[in-house]
DNA sequence: CGCCGAGTTGAACTGAATCAAGAAACGTGG
DNA sequence: CCACGTTTCTTGATTCAGTTCAACTCGGCG
């Protein structure tokens, strides 16, 4: 738990009783590659913390390819964050690419923790406030910038992304085709 | 304050006293049509609660044509969220389009109201959730639907916008030029 | 009445999708 | 550790949705 709290404690203060009750709700979970943290149709029942490893949401398409939408590292919160809140059925697959560990709180602990905690209100306002900040920043790029700029900026930002994570899902997360993207990297080289 | 008490008792309970406090902060503003909220370069300092009127965000491009990309409505909160979060210069306008009641709450009293209340940040995380969740749904709809398709989503979910906002507007918003938005009226009428 | 911004329509152009085929990389079993 | 098959990536040719540039129409308003 020492590394949330380290996250937690760069923004926020809190007492050590509720640390304590906010902290003890949490499960560490593992995860080999390319295993499936969540699958589409079931409704997320978890706020995650992502101890170590990469994350992929997408959504299956009709056609057999797959809609990537979302990668989550190392330090991250991460969840299907809408099925959560809603508590509806989750439209997409969540999968790991690489071995990953996770800290789990449930849905109905964290509702609890939210009733007795200041704590707890915080650390759901903040893990809004990342998620809805990155959202932000993808839309604005959907807008206004090419699929190469696109793939230039995720260069810049994301380096190791590079290495680890196939160009097809690379592609879609930047809203193209796997050979569209081959041609951008022709181009640019 | 009873558009706003209203809006919250759905999904919160709360203490009368957390209320007084909560609610006490708040100030009420009115903006004439076509003013604006807030400018470029300005750092926003407010979550505002909007009583009634239409809003828009828009970035001015170099071309001379403007980039919208939110409209928001009677009963929403709205803010340059990003802009207030990060507490950094907003990259975008905010204007009005019909006359305008806001009802707002600043920066500093947010975060005293933070520390002190669970009230105050049930608020602030089901703000962060629901704007979380409408870029949710934009993201995934740039992604997977078709230019006609976004409109007919568009018509479906705010039929009362396409009475309201010039077309330029909407074309905008859906991530076309007025030219295209218009063939796509006349394809499908 | 004449102007002006908003919307429409047309023609040429462009970035990316699609379809298709080959090359490279990857992993699995022998 | 190599051989084979499968998946991933690249490259080419064609098609298509949407852009751009330009001209024209319409409705409101001084």
């Amino acid at each position: 738990m020492e590394f949330i709290r380290k996250f937690l404690e760069q923004s926020v203060t809190f007492t050590e009783e509720d640390w304590k009750l906010f902290s003890g709700k949490w499960r560490q979970q593992e995860f080999a590659k390319k295993s499936f943290i969540l699958k589409a149709g079931i409704t997320e029942n978890y706020l995650s913390f992502i101890e170590k490893g990469i994350v992929r949401f997408y959504i299956p398409k009709d056609d057999g390819s797959e809609l990537t939408f979302v990668f989550a590292f190392d330090g991250w919160f991460m969840s299907a964050y809408d099925s959560f809140l809603t508590q509806t059925p989750c439209p997409y697959h969540v999968e790991t690419l690489t071995d990953t560990i996770l800290w789990r709180l449930s849905y109905a602990d964290l509702q609890n923790v939210y009733s007795a905690t200041i704590l707890g209100n915080k650390i759901g306002r903040m893990a809004s406030e990342q998620l809805f900040l990155m959202k932000t920043k993808r839309e604005l790029s959907f807008m206004q910038d090419s699929a190469q700029q696109r793939y230039l900026n995720l260069l810049a930002e994301q380096p190791h992304l590079i290495q680890n994570i196939p160009l097809q899902y690379l592609a879609s997360y930047i809203g193209i085709t796997p050979q569209a993207l081959s041609r951008i990297r022709k181009r640019i080289s």
